[in-house]
DNA sequence: TCCGGTCGGTACAGTTCCGCACGAAAGCCG
DNA sequence: CGGCTTTCGTGCGGAACTGTACCGACCGGA
């Protein structure tokens, strides 16, 4: 833990590319996918809201390191997730930047716009990239307030991200960087459709808030494993089990906690078990 | 950070507070108290659904270390207090006790009932004694889907929770200890009336998740420095602006975004600040 | 093909905090 | 009052991580 103030070349580059891709989100969705299947968030909502709120989507190219958010701006959208990944992060006065959790297509990103908060609590960043879509925080809210099958599930979410969250806190302070590091890349693999992640140790060391040399280290000690392979940038899951092995058991206790919130789900369809599991399946 | 197995005199202590103090929670409040006044979450409910909640609080004398819930328990009641303070726990494998957030009288204790949970995220203990008192989930959350009006005032609490919770994560990854001590002296003086706070250093490290030892230290710069005095269990504030010159940005940062999300409530009463500040005026 | 920027590996001194241990003083209880 | 427990102060070696720096390898673009 330090306080000193740290402007890292990669603190740096983080902010070139926030800059550089800013606002040039507005993509289009691979036709013919529709984000209110791709979604599971969306996709546990009725049928009857979702044809009112499905004209108002606006689809969403989602590059990597792209910010949907910044962390104090105002709160205007609700991002969801076709592919990829999201990255909520508290920015400090220093610059670091830390992540406090993440969201996939199982999710939602930015629900404080729905919970009457005016500004984003977070910085929302895209860590793999992939599609999806936003809303307007007004539509949506005015959905939630009209519908008890929209509501709940936005219960269940922001229920499942705070148990993310408390357990990143309690994680941060008292377990090692080589076991923080196993648990990222299981919950960024859970989320990614490729067993390789487009990372630098760079951004790896911002979002566990270490240093990047500190990365190398426990990753290299990852890689003598056999558990994962690291090569400029891209870094690719060999062995799940054996990076639970060397994980803390954060990752088992959120992974647990979001599916039993999601597999609670009334809304699910029956006998199917789509709900549980993030992306990939259970085992 | 350290993950070895950690059970010290401590853990140990707070494990018989929690066994001897469980369950004998089932005090009166003072006679003529009324929760629905003195707990600022619920006074800013409508009348209407205060008049039907109201039969159904059970009152609580909150003593010392008592454990409302324990992390992974079935979510049952949601806890208001009236005065004191609960911090909001996590449990981690090896024993060790971690605080995420805390909660006086501004807020409600255990809302993850009302959003779906079937367990407890957090372990729930009482740091500042008071009193309060406790009302089952289902009763609160049929209120809370039947009025806007408890619903949005749920739903800001929740978020205010939760900005406060993913501060303490970047915090505990990022800040050294003397500043979050400072931070967290500063928190519990808001939610406590008087300045003497019941505390020893053993739950401090523990809340802080660090060794007893290190509060020792942290804690004799601060007496040094004049901003508070220590003895046997009670430590004192003497000077809150001291304190926040030492202690780090998220201190201002979490009393910001609660007291913004609390007095944005449209329910406050027009033309007060009641609702501002948590229990102690803004300065 | 060469150049410049990015990325990953390594080293080293310094700092913070850990684990452990011991001792002194304060307070409680019989 | 005397013993016991709790609480706080302190010291020491060690582990984890920091800040900094340098270097080689890789990669894209001119």
């Amino acid at each position: 833990m330090r306080s000193t103030t740290r402007r890292t070349e990669l603190a740096r580059a983080a902010e070139r590319y926030e800059r550089s891709r800013r606002n040039n989100a507005e993509a289009e969705l691979v036709p013919g996918e529709d984000i209110t299947t791709s979604n599971r968030f969306l996709a546990s909502l009725p049928g009857e809201s979702l044809q009112r709120l499905r004209p108002h989507f606006h689809p969403l190219d989602l590059p990597l390191r792209m910010v949907l958010f910044e962390m104090g701006d105002p709160a205007e959208h609700v991002f969801f997730m076709a592919r990829g990944m999201t990255s909520l992060l508290i920015r400090l006065e220093d610059g670091a930047l830390l992540e406090v959790g993440v969201v996939g297509r199982e999710g939602a990103v930015g629900l404080a716009a729905l919970m009457g908060a005016r500004s984003a609590p977070h910085t929302g960043m895209i860590q793999i990239p992939g599609k999806g879509a936003r809303i307007e925080a007004g539509i949506l809210r005015d959905e939630m307030l009209r519908s008890a099958g929209v509501l709940d599930p936005v219960l269940r979410w922001t229920q499942a991200l705070n148990a993310q969250v408390s357990q990143t806190a309690a994680c941060n302070a008292h377990h090692t960087l080589q076991e923080r590091l196993a648990r990222w890349l299981l919950m960024a693999h859970d989320r990614a459709e490729d067993d390789a992640l487009p990372l630098t140790q760079d951004f790896l060391s911002m979002m566990l808030g270490v240093r990047r040399a500190g990365v190398t280290v426990a990753a290299n000690v990852l890689q003598q494993a056999g558990a994962i392979s690291y090569r400029r940038g891209r870094i690719a899951v060999l062995d799940r089990s054996g990076l639970e092995e060397v994980s803390c058991e954060c990752y088992a206790m959120v992974t647990r906690q979001i599916r039993a919130l999601l597999a609670d789900d009334g809304i699910a369809e029956p006998g199917s078990n789509a709900i549980v599991g993030i992306n990939r399946p259970p085992r």
